[in-house]
DNA sequence: TTTTAATCGCAACATTGTTGCAATAACAAA
DNA sequence: TTTGTTATTGCAACAATGTTGCGATTAAAA
């Protein structure tokens, strides 16, 4: 069975409930950003609002699930880069096509070192690109 | 007197209001984002809510003001970088400072040309950098 | 199986953003 | 300056998104 949902699960010290299971499970499946509605329209009515609401600020706090945004609003991904609830240090590159609308995560694209001006100390530094996606590019 | 606010607001063929000149007035003041909630913060009841979402919107889509975000929400900036209706392809690099909160525009740094996965097609980059900034580091 | 603490679902509320429409104000032309 | 046209505003009502408290439920350790 998904053995990496329970995994992540016990990992971060979080109860296995169906709620969770399903959670993980389905942005592991998808493996694009999806925002709370995305689940609340995939789900139906099997989880409250509010649960997801809590289950997502959970993953984020663990370190499971990183927010992603654009100009359309929240959303969430699973990257591959994990952390954990002390810190979140990364340098996270999401892609935005802007034809289907979907975003993710570009794992092996990495943020060139940049200089910044004086004085100004960088602990984590999100990129967001927009264009066309492969899938979209005809 | 500021003629800044007269000339960006004819510049776009927009009216000259009392709204319109006291957005764009504070946000060449302040030279840092700001939100919705701050401006209504700012300016009390001088103006009705919608009216000022409407005037940021008017902004972001005539290229005046950029929409900034990060995990606390959406923000605006009034960036150097002037784009029009048409196009606003610009590569934006914007520094949050963890500890003051402050979110302000790095006009001077760019951001590297990066490689993209074969496929993808960049026609926008946005980059949102965490950190500490000049003022807080002691 | 029992115990205990985490998690859930519900209700109620707070914040944020949107739409329609009548009243008003900006600005160009007379 | 006055008039006419059109953009802009303010209000009301609504929609979407996010939060909090609390009693009921459930996972997992003892």
């Amino acid at each position: 069975m998904n053995t990496f949902v329970k995994d992540t699960l016990k990992l971060h010290q979080l109860r296995n409930t169906t709620c969770r299971e399903e959670v993980i499970s389905l942005f592991h499946q998808k493996a694009i950003a999806l925002s709370h509605s995305d689940l609340e329209a995939y789900f139906g009515n099997s989880f409250d609002r509010v649960t997801l609401y809590r289950t997502l600020k959970t993953f984020v706090e663990k370190g499971i699930l990183h927010k992603v945004l654009d100009d359309n609003g929240l959303r969430y991904a699973l990257c591959r880069q994990e952390c954990t609830a002390q810190g979140h240090r990364h340098d996270h590159v999401h892609f935005k096509c802007m034809q289907c609308g979907e975003t993710n995560c570009l794992e092996d694209t990495h943020i060139p070192v940049l200089q910044l001006p004086d004085g100004y100390n960088a602990s984590e530094v999100n990129l967001l690109i927009q264009g066309v996606c492969p899938q979209c590019k005809h």
